[in-house]
DNA sequence: TTTATATGGATAATTTTTATCCTTAGATAA
DNA sequence: TTATCTAAGGATAAAAATTATCCATATAAA
């Protein structure tokens, strides 16, 4: 089991308790936006700054340790990188999933009809889960 | 040439000089964002307030007159509606760009592995436009 | 341990978006 | 047309979201 502190240093990210439990909380929780994020803070951390919330994320998003995922109609979320995946959205109950996809044809069809390089992908689809169909 | 009045009555939006002029700028302009559609509404109506373009911006999106396209790193930008589309945007110029894709592989795999039903689909691929590369 | 730097918390300041109030314009029907 | 009802516009305030500032302290490195 790597610790969470190796990941941060890694990242170029000083270790701060503060930290390791956005951390924590993102690799159980998977997707929040910054209030869910700072309500679960809050139970580890009761006088945690919601300043420190914002500025912890955006220097976890500029040292590439998070990623913000945009979800249509939705606030923003964040999630512990990992290798590009697309998500899937569930409309009525909001659950937010992580889906490999392949998307070479998709990219290469794109690129074809764009005559634009592309790197980098934001794929969002968006129904209903099991659950609630 | 079918009028945007008709267009806008038919989405049950009474129609204004001002809405006529954001449906104008919009579908010149392709896509802008709040500020943006603002500043050139401000050349045709000098007191326009921005409570006017939210409200309308809010209404017509309400309506499924408009569109609003999410881009990573960028304010949320507004296209006139149209059939279903993926986008293209260039990081260097912020070029944005409209193309049609062939998702039905993607969405029938995303199905596939999540479960899920959908519906709908927000893809959004960054790269490099003709120009920037 | 010492020291230089980055972070946390408190708070203020900005920025973005929405709500309110009142006047007027737009739509509908006699 | 004209009268009437409702919706929209503009001005402004209010609320919500995000960023900046300040200083004490925790962290990292020597």
């Amino acid at each position: 089991m790597t610790s969470y502190i190796d990941l941060l240093k890694a990242k170029q990210l000083t270790v701060t308790p503060q930290r390791l439990e956005i951390v924590n909380i993102l690799s159980s929780h998977g997707h929040l936006n910054i209030d869910e994020l700072y309500k679960l803070l809050l139970t580890s951390f009761p006088s945690i700054s919601l300043a420190t919330v914002y500025k912890n994320i955006n220097k976890m998003l500029e040292k590439l340790f998070l990623s913000e995922v945009q979800v249509p109609n939705k606030k923003n979320v964040y999630e512990l990188i990992k290798e590009e995946h697309a998500h899937v959205v569930c409309s009525a109950c909001g659950a937010i999933l992580d889906i490999d996809l392949d998307t070479s044809l998709l990219v290469k069809e794109a690129q074809n009809k764009s005559s634009f390089i592309l790197d980098a992908k934001s794929i969002v689809l968006s129904g209903a889960c099991k659950k609630c169909q």
